[in-house]
DNA sequence: ACCAAAAAATGACTGACGGTCAAAAAATAT
DNA sequence: ATATTTTTTGACCGTCAGTCATTTTTTGGT
């Protein structure tokens, strides 16, 4: 008897009209301007079914939290695919997570939203529990990076591979964020400064401290 | 006719009055569970003449955020007092940065917030204007900092001092950020990371990475 | 085919909140 | 004392997240 198999299948199918309806909404009115009556109505079904599927309308902005980083996480892989040494890896990932930032600034802005919220306590959904899971693997990834480097010499072998790792997400993450908040406030537009090149001055510096000289 | 003067200053002390309600409701609540009634009731004031002296909820925000800038930048400048090099200044500011992240983690908080929200287009408040003005503000005075560090030799001749200036800023920012975010989110409390060590280390990377050698 | 029980979907309703505004109160000027 | 201007008020409005009694659809036994 596969009912019960192919109810999972449907269940999972609304789910996901339901998360590509809150995608439409959200990317095109912004995150608070999207309601969930809205988002209902793209997806074709009442609001009250919405409820059945999602806890509330963060656990909606952590599903979609969820696919950008697994969008991300690709591109992170695809990024270092015919790269030699892993400290020229080490740049193409970052260039790779700038790029993501540009070319899916929506998912890019709803994962700053997430990460940058106070999250309110009860945050145990399903869909935030995949979103840590998630996380970890990007940090994973980055670590046997590091590792990878520190194997063929190009890293310095004092540096712990998990915490460099850590360290590169978050200052890279600091420097695109800060050309997100230029965008969105006026900040120091006064000096028509270029991010891009900023950026890029910025993945060198990190680069140039890891390597093994 | 002092009239005119003696109401300037009351409405100055008014509004200062509301910001210190708001900050004790918002500090103690959270920002979205602060509601505008009870920021009211602190200040001991209807709600209507919040609206007179504050456009609108964002507006108090910007306040609180100025005033978190100038509590920041004050401690920018008391870390550098006693300190010769100008390379030994920028370790220094680091982690006074980190340290008004913890001893002033409200303020840190709703900086962060106003930093990643998506900020509505119309933010042409005086408020919104003095932040951005004490951030460049900022800016300037690390910009300044790694002047007088080439100027010294104990800083890379090479380095632009402005754009310098902005990836600390950014990288900082992204390091301090992650600790926020393994706080309120469960993210890679798995591996028991020390972030003060992390937030040390990464500074101490930065700061290598800019060493005239 | 039929029907009862279970599962899924609905949408009117509630409570809460940000923001407004006509009216009231207070301060000032004459 | 009174007219005028400034300041304050709080009832009111529209909106929206989230709920739940009711309806519709699906399932499984006869």
């Amino acid at each position: 008897m596969g009912i019960a198999e192919r109810k999972e299948r449907e269940k999972e199918q609304k789910q996901n009209a339901i998360i590509d309806a809150a995608e439409k909404v959200i990317f095109s009115k912004g995150l608070e301007a999207a309601t969930m009556e809205e988002i209902a109505d793209v997806a074709e079904f009442s609001k009250g079914t919405i409820y059945l599927y999602f806890r509330n309308k963060e656990d909606l902005y952590f599903a979609i939290h969820s696919r950008g980083i697994q969008l991300l996480h690709q591109m992170f892989e695809k990024a270092i695919k015919n790269i030699e040494k892993a400290i020229d890896q080490v740049l193409a990932v970052g260039r790779a997570y700038y790029e993501f930032s540009k070319v899916h600034a929506d998912y890019y802005k709803a994962m700053v939203y997430y990460d940058c919220h106070p999250g309110k306590a009860d945050s145990d959904s399903p869909f935030a529990e995949q979103c840590n899971l998630e996380g970890e693997q990007v940090l994973k990834f980055l670590a046997m990076m590091i590792q990878r480097g520190i194997d063929d010499k190009t890293i310095r072998p004092d540096l712990d591979p998990v915490k460099t790792g850590i360290i590169l997400w978050g200052q890279s993450m600091g420097m695109i964020q800060l050309q997100a908040m230029g965008d969105h406030h006026d900040f120091s537009d006064n000096l028509g400064i270029d991010y891009e090149e900023l950026i890029y001055n910025s993945f060198d510096l990190m680069v140039e401290s890891l390597k093994n000289k």
